[in-house]
DNA sequence: GTCTCATGAAACAAATAATGTTACATGAGA
DNA sequence: TCTCATGTAACATTATTTGTTTCATGAGAC
């Protein structure tokens, strides 16, 4: 299964933008992704909808965070992104008449629920702010110039 | 994403097995799964490699469950297929140049490990004998005819 | 011995879902 | 009014799982 990297790239996104300070376009966004503007859009129109970006036109338009990182949370994102599946294992039929299947998906249902609970909690636990502070140690362990915040692809 | 029915398969028809006591063709599986024969085969070949099945040609032949249920948990099972990825979601790339990549990846890959270990725990901790007898107490309470057992599609 | 049943494996086809691309409409500012 | 930038729909590409065909091989029935 090919995997879904949107959450990955939002987050990376998010946080460029949050360093930039001023408006980024679609066509910047999707440098930094090594992706396309419109993918780029598509996926920000999900945090435009929640209020956690802002969009403007024209010249000196682009892309702005409006909420504070301190207070948004991964999981907050995940649920902008439309809560997308999360694990890559399912079942074949989802309402089996066949007990021995709805034994074995009630068995594999519940730990994969516990397994994804744990998951969002923790997604839950880290805000963009802390995001942001563990990439400045990052920065400053490295000892780079300004220019690695800006990006390196 | 398109998800990895082959565990949730798997378990399905090692049950059945479990109950029938003889040997099940590849073609008889596949049936219970609503699947091709060779699409079976595939899926087993990983479980005969692991010692948990054997096959076997000719008249009367196919497959039969040689391991101690008991002995035997749903990791193992999952383990014997080749330990598929478990998650929808993941990075774009493996190894960003970008710092901000690097603590994005960083949280997500902990979040997720943290999840994983959790999920496997509890694969962990069911053996095929208790999901049988799990099974078991699904077709009491029906009270269901022996049919029930051999297969209801 | 030969026929049928069954697995083993390779190669190919179909289906599906994520991602990439093109095209055009709309609105904001120079 | 020209350019920049987003918004959106429609379509193309790609990756991956699943399904299918095909042929070889071995085991038992007759």
């Amino acid at each position: 299964m090919r995997h879904d990297s949107r959450l990955s790239g939002v987050l990376h996104v998010l946080l460029h933008m949050l360093e930039a300070g001023e408006p980024i376009t679609s066509e910047h966004l999707a440098e930094m992704m090594s992706t396309n503007p419109v993918v780029v859009r598509r996926i920000m129109a999900g945090l435009r909808d929640a209020g956690f970006v802002h969009s403007e036109k024209g010249h000196g338009g682009g892309w702005t965070v409006t909420c504070d990182p301190a207070a948004v949370t991964l999981d907050d994102i995940y649920v902008a992104l439309g809560s997308p599946p999360v694990f890559a294992l399912g079942h074949r039929s989802e309402n089996p008449a066949c007990l021995v299947e709805q034994a074995v998906n009630a068995s594999l249902e519940s730990a994969f629920q516990e397994a994804e609970q744990l998951l969002l909690k923790r997604l839950g636990a880290v805000t963009l702010a802390a995001l942001a502070a563990d990439f400045h140690q990052r920065y400053l362990a490295k000892r780079g110039t300004k220019k690695d915040i800006s990006h390196a692809v």
